[in-house]
DNA sequence: CGGCGACTTGAAACGTGTCAATTAGCGTGG
DNA sequence: CCACGCTAATTGACACGTTTCAAGTCGCCG
């Protein structure tokens, strides 16, 4: 895929009228066509917000936390986070969102988000009508579906990441990060290369996912680089060692439950 | 509301053929008939799987996660809880289950939970048809309104425990899992009183929960007793002090996040 | 050039895990 | 009824992972 319709500028400079016709995450996400019918993209397009193209500077917000929003937003290009802060400034990052990643399933069926969305890269979103979004569901069954499926996979991903934040060391989280980054990126045939891609994420985005420091991050990604399994650049990062990188990602295994029985525990 | 709709033993002796009309959880979570017009009950029992309300032994499962599900299990009585299992045996619990839970709404749109369901109690509970209570769902709007809340709130919950598990300590994350507990019980009528409450985890369903070890949820809850916030003995515990519960429950702030600019974000 | 954000590195403090030994609690069967 | 065996909880010593604090480098942009 040629960097011109991947998630860095060039995209931006587009005439934000075209639509999802020609939108670069036409493919990606909730947008993929192989699941819809050819009709749903232009019923898409009926229930669009006019003039609701929108660019974000990196670091700003995309969704506050206390508006409603009576509009759906969904990323065209460039990376962003769905962020929980806490009053004292901790922050932890609840997922990346890609190009084709509608933010927030839950937007469908309520105004009050309950979290922040911060563009990483500069962002552009459209944003659908909630009502129309919604009623659109009940008439065609393969978008409803679609959506489904997609709060099927939120829901998956939000109990992979309890596990990984609650049992697993700083080493293999960050590891899990990545490959799991790179099979989103993979997927949506956005790979420089087999094992090369963007990566805008800075460290301290990285540690916020991971609910570890930045500091510590530095730390282990330097050990994964003096190790040889990527290289991590300039916003840019290449797998050198997916085997090795695999190993860490579930390696280090810390048992804590002191009732034996547990690792054996019969039928109902 | 007197012990013997409570949770204990005594439920599983009534007659496993009355049906919702006269569940205990007929006022709980998905069941509950505030928001559902009266006829629903009727329609609910319609879907119920005959013969299919079961009785489990504490610590047995009740889900397994390889099965296909083509029932929907709620729970009548007794705790339980949604468990991910790693191989190495590592555990952690995702939610715990009160009488009226659905156990995993996403199991009404897929037959493959991506958990295990363990009884933590006896637990009593019955199983829908997942079509007929899917179709059900486009018929009755109200039900389906139902079902969307639960999902949300399902959703706001996962969310809620990503941040404690990733950004908070160990002591904030069981102090908010006690307020948690008490306040959903509390909403079910289920306190014996204002302050107590029938509490059956163990200090390992605690650790699981929050992402600890049995050993240090020990040392925890033993200084939380010290300090005179709670009793806890004998499957049963009492808020003795609520608002230091609550101070302890996200005191020691730890910031992470090392750019500055992050605490004084400009809007977008 | 200066300034600022991103990253690196090291030392020390702290929270949490691990291991082990001991006690308390509970259900079962003699 | 007590004794037995198993599970649950407590406690202490120690190890390790992670945070905190601090100083310093690098690169980018105005």
């Amino acid at each position: 895929m040629p960097t011109v319709l991947g998630f860095r500028g060039v995209v931006a400079n587009l005439n934000l009228s075209i639509g999802c016709a020609v939108c670069p995450a036409r493919e990606y996400g909730i947008c993929s066509a192989p699941q819809l019918g050819a009709g749903v993209v232009a019923e898409l397009e009926r229930v669009f917000v006019p003039q609701s193209t929108f660019t974000t500077k990196a670091r700003r917000l995309i969704v506050h936390e206390q508006d409603f929003h009576d509009a759906v937003p969904i990323i065209c290009s460039g990376w962003a986070a769905t962020i929980k802060l806490l009053p004292d400034g901790r922050r932890q990052i609840l997922s990346i969102l890609l190009p084709g990643d509608i933010v927030s399933t839950g937007l469908l069926f309520g105004p009050r988000p309950q979290h922040v969305i911060e563009a990483i890269t500069d962002v552009r979103y459209r944003t659908f009508k909630r009502r129309e979004l919604k009623s659109l569901l009940f008439k065609r069954t393969d978008f409803l579906d679609s959506i489904l499926s997609n709060w099927l996979a939120e829901q998956a991903h939000a109990d992979r990441l309890i596990v990984d934040l609650g049992r697993r060391s700083g080493e293999e989280r960050i590891a899990r990060l990545i490959l799991n980054l790179a099979q989103r990126l993979y997927e949506r045939d956005m790979m420089r290369d087999v094992t090369a891609m963007d990566f805008p994420l800075r460290q301290h985005h990285i540690a916020d996912a991971t609910g570890l420091t930045q500091v510590h991050v530095s730390g282990v990604i330097s050990e994964f680089r003096r190790a040889g399994l990527i290289e991590f650049r300039q916003r840019s990062l290449t797998l050198l060692d997916l085997e090795g990188l695999r190993r860490r990602a579930n390696l280090h295994a810390r048992r804590t439950c002191a009732n034996p029985s547990f690792y054996a525990m019969p039928a109902a």
